[in-house]
DNA sequence: CAATGCGGGAGGA
DNA sequence: TCCTCCCGCATTG
């Protein structure tokens, strides 16, 4: 069989590229499994670093014989990154699923033994527009054509001006994500695009898996020049607990209506009808998104989230999505350097950090107040302060401290990114947080826009131009998106410091860190940091997360829209 | 429904 | 000829 292998992968499967440096006779590939085993378990060996360039490699994907009964397997690398090749066992589970951090598809080798797979690079904001750190939003494609094509067209309303609308087009263009919920920058609302991987050569960097006897061989063949996506575990276990929490949710809401009429399960109080929510799958992608936090909730100690029957008010629902998550950590979560541990703001702090009015004056919004600004915590808050009449979105602190403090750095920026994906003043994709391409003016956008389900350009996407629209010293909003950490305050605009224009990114996210947000996607932080402002941001103790206030309602009554929008939904549709 | 794997095929170097 | 990606289909969870 081997022979025949052989024959076949001269013809087929041998992929070697020309700036792969093999090693033609290297030591033993026993010596290099061991060499690879003995990396250290941390995020560098995760990156995929734990094959370098100078290690001993007998062996390729595509040679006719692999090395027998390796002594040593390597641990699995769910961010493999380079021209790395690992040694699996073949007991490894994730390795037998060909499984990968990076969002990896199949691609046709034509070689049935070895398994080819091609990165689809990571998905992100079309006007890549900055979050509240200043870091951009990294989807992970669907794998599925289908399922990235429909991640990647927005039904969604865009910005649309509200007030400009016949109040019936209103209702319907607030219910449309709703109801086909399909994917827009939770955001900016504008149309998510794919960065093409182009890191092998200018093709996407492939992974090849190679069962032989006991181990699984992996070769990966490129540097990824993107972001990393969020990772699929992620992905998976989040999804699955926002449904048991939607499921959990409708389940108390129908023991507590008592209503049998499904016809009637709304009204203009802002009941809703559960079942639609329900029924939808892309909203459990809009979920996640959001951000079911408020400044005027405290964090209860979490019911276990599988007996959990409490009435649904939002302070309830939101520490039920909070054991969820901490029920799923995030085994990838890629963070390079030394691991966080402030403390987050509790009710205590006298001021919520460096620049707290631009958390809560909602004044600070910038002048596009009458347009539709339908992100997905929107929909949430909405939808579930609906069921708690009085909600008040101007409330006080949250007090995170309690259910936080030990928490790592994932589930309690999870939680910080609650708050922080609420609509705040210089979340607007207009201010200066973001970053604009270099030839904005009148000309698309340089990233890949992906017109049908696979047809992807690769010619076009340069890593756009970082620019302030304000310095750091204008931009006020900009610099309190910053937080602190032990190692100093992560920027909030990372981009800022990145290489200038024109230069490819590095291709292992070294010195940045990826922060994960509850939604669907990942926010990388730089772990370079503002001296003076990482001082004032550890002087006072408070973590800026804590106290960005959603600045919710200031444009429009969410309940009233909600109370609208699902009694349109449940009447029409 | 999405992920996954397989295989035919087209296109470029 | 080789290597790549595109695309459709079937299977699986």
């Amino acid at each position: 069989m081997r022979c025949a292998l052989a024959a076949k992968s001269q013809d087929l499967g041998d992929t070697r590229s020309s700036e792969e440096q093999r090693q033609p006779e290297p030591g033993s590939w026993a010596a290099r499994a061991t060499e690879a085993s003995q990396m250290p378990a941390d995020a560098s060996q995760d990156a995929g670093h734990g094959c370098p360039q100078g290690a001993t490699l007998s062996w390729d994907i595509n040679d006719p014989r692999m090395p027998p009964k390796p002594a040593h397997f390597d641990h699995f690398r769910e961010w493999p990154d380079g021209y790395v090749r690992f040694i699996y066992s073949s007991t490894e589970k994730k390795a037998q699923r060909h499984l990968s951090g990076w969002a990896m598809r199949n691609t046709n080798n034509h070689n049935g033994h070895i398994l080819k797979k091609s990165c689809l690079g990571v998905v992100v904001c079309a006007r890549a527009c900055a979050l509240p750190d200043g870091s951009r939003l990294q989807l992970r494609p669907a794998i599925c054509d289908k399922a990235r094509l429909k991640q990647q067209s927005a039904w969604g309303p865009g910005r649309w001006p509200v007030t400009a609308l016949p109040s019936l087009t209103r209702l319907l263009l607030i219910s449309l994500p709703l109801v086909f919920a399909e994917k827009v920058c939770p955001n900016c609302q504008s149309a998510l695009e794919l960065i093409p991987c182009r890191g092998h050569s200018g093709y996407p960097v492939t992974n090849f898996w190679r069962l032989d006897g006991s181990a699984i061989f992996f070769q990966a063949k490129g540097v990824h020049d993107h972001p990393r996506p969020e990772s699929k575990s992620e992905t998976e276990a989040r999804r699955n607990a926002l449904k048991r929490q939607m499921a959990s949710i409708y389940q108390a809401q129908k023991k507590r209506t008592q209503e049998p009429e499904v016809g009637e399960n709304q009204d203009s109080s802002g009941h809703f009808n559960n079942t639609s929510l329900l029924e939808s799958p892309q909203l459990f992608d809009l979920l996640p998104d959001t951000s079911f936090s408020s400044p005027g909730q405290t964090c209860p100690s979490f019911p276990n989230l599988d007996v959990y029957t409490a009435p649904c008010d939002l302070a309830s629902f939101q520490g039920h999505l909070t054991s969820a998550f901490q029920k799923y950590p995030n085994p990838s979560i890629y963070w390079p350097g030394p691991p966080y541990s402030y403390d987050l703001a509790g009710p205590e702090y006298p001021s919520p950090g460096p620049y707290p009015t631009l958390y809560k004056d909602s004044t600070s919004i910038p002048s596009d107040t009458d347009w539709v600004d339908l992100n997905a915590l929107q929909y949430n808050i909405s939808s579930y302060s609906s069921y708690e009449s009085s909600f008040d979105f101007t409330g006080k602190q949250c007090g995170w401290k309690p259910g936080f403090a030990k928490l790592g750095l994932e589930e309690r920026t999870e939680h910080g990114q609650l708050q922080a994906m609420a609509r705040c003043p210089y979340y607007n994709a207009e201010l200066p947080c973001r970053y604009l391409v270099t030839s904005s003016a009148g000309g698309p956008a340089l990233q890949t826009v992906i017109t049908t389900t696979t047809k992807v350009s690769y010619q076009a996407y340069q890593r756009p131009t970082l620019k302030h629209s304000g310095s750091m010293q204008e931009g006020g909003s900009f610099s309190s998106c910053s937080f602190a950490s032990e190692d100093g305050l992560v920027s909030i605009c990372p981009e800022a410091l990145d290489a200038p224009s024109g230069i490819p990114r590095a291709a292992s996210p070294v010195g940045r860190a990826s922060l994960k947000i509850p939604g669907d996607f990942w926010v990388n932080r730089p772990t370079a940091a503002f001296p003076q402002e990482a001082a004032a941001s550890r002087t006072d103790g408070a973590d800026p997360w804590d106290v960005c206030l959603p600045g919710l309602g200031s444009e429009i009554s969410f309940s009233d829209r909600v109370g609208l929008l699902f009694s349109y939904d449940s009447e029409d549709f």
